[in-house]
RNA sequence: GGAGGGAUAGCGAAGUUGGCCAAACGCGGCGGACUGUAAAUCCGCUCCUUCGGGUUCGCAGGUUCGAGUCCUGCUCCCUCCA
């Protein structure tokens, strides 16, 4: 390596200070550095990986993990590639669950993409991201060498992965093609020459694999930094989208705040350190305060929560959101901005009904639960019978549990 | 190709002398009380409904007054053998 001098010394020292704060895993460490003092030494930005599934368009705050990692990478001058998984979106991961998931036209990966972009737009400059679709070259992929590949991979390493293994003790369906993802994961990371990739601890495996496969086309091997995954609002499993304890990046501004004044205490601290963009020195007085208990959690959840909202919106947004929270959870009363819809169904009907009509619960049956259990109000008056018959009137506020309201708003006629 | 085991509500799991099964129990979820919309705790709910009922137990038929429970075929999963 170049001999380098000691202003690039401190420089490669204060990047992979930076880059590696809150990374679980780097894998190899040192390898890490070398690809930092390289960079700076020739003046040529890391390539940065990061693999996207184009099915689960739908970005949470669990994402920013990755995505403010990223947006250090960017700041540093590094060159993020993205890349969207349409390759393996078109022939459809049955990975578990949905078994016969159907596979992705490409008018949809093409909108998931775009969904993508959107969100994380709101974190990373995506002006200057590079983009791929991995259909590109994977499409081109005969199977000679697809089988080539796959002969230097034994089934007893890819039974090692996590998810494969519990499948197979658990007497659960792993289907064939499935063993082709990591490879496939890998020949991207080949063919884009991925100098680091970034995912979740639970991508240990795949991405790890990039390495093997980029070492079959005689390629400089990737280094992988997995980052921690964060347990959503129940505070026990990851949060995800499937579990619904997640807080969506691009929801309403109300809501990003209330959820994440509802996660457990126990919670907080990790999300300051690993999703919040607060800086490190910021994030430990937090912690100090904490410990001396000269903070309230209530309050420190409440300054993570106003990040949040101030992350992905904006200032007087998050205080917005700080006010209606105070206003109806803390003092229990209506909030000031309650969405309106506009009334269009008969003049009196049963609560049951209304509620049903208004679709904030799915069911009728549902509805009448939800009276009979207290949860149902008519401005502000809690309603006990499922029968109550209701007139509609201008500005009758209906409320469904804690959060729900709605307004009606009758046509003048 | 052969032998055996299995498919029950979001998940796990009872149910195998046919009726008392809309289906135990646990988890999860939801609501209420209490709070800091935290945790813990307590209570209630958890297929749909015009509240009479109606549709459910992998799918399709059949036996029966009556089937999650019996029979036939099919689909899928698992294990072992080859």
């Amino acid at each position: 390596m170049n001999q380098l001098s000691v202003e690039q010394i401190e420089e490669v020292n204060h990047q992979y200070q930076i880059l590696s704060y809150g990374v679980t895993e780097i894998i190899p460490e040192a390898e890490f550095k070398q690809k930092i003092a390289k960079s700076v030494a020739e003046k040529e930005p890391l390539k940065v990986k990061l693999g996207l599934d184009p099915t689960a368009p739908d970005v949470h705050i669990g994402h920013t993990v990755v995505l403010n990692k990223l947006k250090q990478f960017q700041s540093l001058g590094h060159t993020i590639q993205l890349i969207i998984g349409d390759f393996t979106g078109k022939i459809g991961d049955p990975t578990g669950k949905s078994a016969a998931r159907t596979a992705l036209t490409d008018e949809e990966v093409r909108h998931n993409a775009q969904t993508y972009f959107e969100q994380f737009g709101k974190i990373i400059d995506m002006e200057k991201v590079e983009l791929y679709y991995n259909s590109k070259w994977l499409s081109q992929v005969d199977l000679t060498e697809m089988i080539r590949l796959s002969s230097h991979v034994t089934v007893a390493r890819m039974l090692e992965r996590d998810d494969f293994h519990q499948r197979y003790e658990a007497e659960k369906p792993i289907y064939l093609h499935e063993f082709f993802y990591p490879i496939m994961q890998g020949y991207d990371s080949a063919q884009l020459a991925s100098d680091i990739e970034l995912g979740g601890t639970d991508q240990h495996f795949n991405v790890l694999f990039g390495r093997h496969v980029q070492e079959r086309f005689g390629i400089e091997k990737q280094v992988v930094l997995l980052l921690p995954l964060i347990e959503g609002l129940d505070g026990v499993e990851k949060m995800s989208k499937s579990k619904n304890n997640y807080i969506g990046i691009s929801e309403h501004p109300n809501e990003i705040y209330g959820k994440t004044m509802s996660i457990p205490d126990k919670l907080m601290v990790k999300y300051f350190e690993l999703a919040s963009n607060l800086t490190i020195k910021e994030v430990s007085a937090i912690k100090q305060q904490l410990n001396d208990q000269t903070l309230h959690p209530r309050d420190a959840k409440a300054r993570l929560a106003y990040s949040f909202v101030e992350m992905l919106y904006d200032d007087s947004t998050a205080q917005e959101a700080s006010k209606h929270f105070a206003t109806v959870f803390q003092k229990n009363n209506m909030p000031t901005e309650i969405p309106e819809v506009v009334w269009e169904g008969p003049d009196s009907l049963s609560i049951v009904d209304l509620i049903k009509a208004l679709d904030m619960l799915p069911s009728k049956s549902e509805a009448r639960r939800m009276v009979l259990n207290g949860g149902v109000r008519i401005d502000q008056e809690k309603v006990h019978d499922p029968s109550l018959m209701v007139t509609a009137t201008n500005g009758l506020v209906v409320q469904v549990g804690k959060r729900k309201f709605i307004k009606l708003s009758l046509p003048k006629s």
